[in-house]
DNA sequence: TTTTGTAATGTTATATTATCACACTTACGT
DNA sequence: ACGTAAGTGTGATAATATAACATTACAAAA
């Protein structure tokens, strides 16, 4: 049973949602004395368009227009650029950049990815970063960067998809 | 400071355990009806070569030969035969493939990825997947497949690389 | 044993994701 | 204004993966 594609549903003030996270950027890149610069910013922007990851790809078509064609680097390096200062994460199991909710310390990386409507919850438990730590250390294991990817359905699209295929 | 590359170090009867892999293979195959081919075998026993991740097209190369011009489908066909059969899990964060050394069953992938010297290995403990479980059932999300890498270096490197820049 | 249907493979082309190398421009301190 | 380093433009290409369709091999039925 193929999963229905659908928008993500996360009922907030996604206007101020993506300002404030703008505004953050703005502020941490001044503290850092980088520069966030038109496209940079521009990326920044698109990716925080909604609360899904979204391809480089994607934001090229989206920068480039009638008189504008962007070129691949030009979106690599701004993607790089906002992941160095944590302004954004990458999603392994996608190919794909999502923003990042709590911008400029470095954090560990847990996310509920949905199938169905493709949103991105960031998880910032500790719990799993300790069981995580401890599995390591008892190897011997001396941790860099974790990646916790989890896929499934969220919470609204779970309730649309046993709806539509109700259990007898 | 750049990672010395090395070779993985993991001290063990590598040519057992490899032909080990390829015996439950078989019977795996057998026990589903699944046909376990000469090219998927062949697939198989170079992802066993050792414990480190292997790219798919290095085994494009590896399986081409003077006579015999291997395409990309042919190894991806394998890829997602082996894959279908828990025989082998995908390295999302290297696009790479690794044997599973308990193959046949759905199990959840928690991998130690070295960065010096590429050996994988994967993590069997439960705590992990219950930490991880528990986040995602409080966001009301139904889980269907974790992804869990992380990136460091095992026992050997860190040693090896804290002798090459001791700490005064 | 031949037939026949399905699974597997071969083959060509192309899609998708990402980087390299080098030229040019802009911002910024002096 | 000048020099420098950071940022950007541009063309090419590398690396990873899939689509579409033809052909072959296998195993069970007739």
């Amino acid at each position: 049973m193929p999963l229905m594609p659908a928008k993500p549903e996360y009922p907030h003030d996604h206007a101020q949602c993506s300002s404030d996270a703008l505004a953050e950027a703005q502020r941490i890149c001044a503290r850092r004395g980088v520069r966030l610069t038109e496209t940079r910013q521009k990326v920044l922007e698109l990716i925080w368009g909604d609360h899904a990851a979204v391809k480089a790809y994607d934001l090229l078509e989206q920068l480039s227009g009638p008189g504008r064609a962007v070129r691949p680097p030009t979106i690599y390096r701004a993607l790089d650029f906002l992941l160095e200062n944590g302004l954004i994460h990458r999603i392994e199991s996608l190919n794909a950049y999502v923003g990042c909710p709590q911008p400029g310390g470095q954090h560990s990386s847990q996310f509920l990815i949905c199938d169905a409507c493709s949103i991105v919850i960031e998880l910032t438990g500790t719990d799993v970063v300790h069981a995580v730590a401890d599995e390591a250390a008892s190897h011997g294991f001396e941790i860099t960067r974790q990646t916790i990817e989890v896929h499934g359905l969220c919470g609204p699209c779970a309730a649309r998809h046993a709806e539509e295929a109700p259990v007898p």
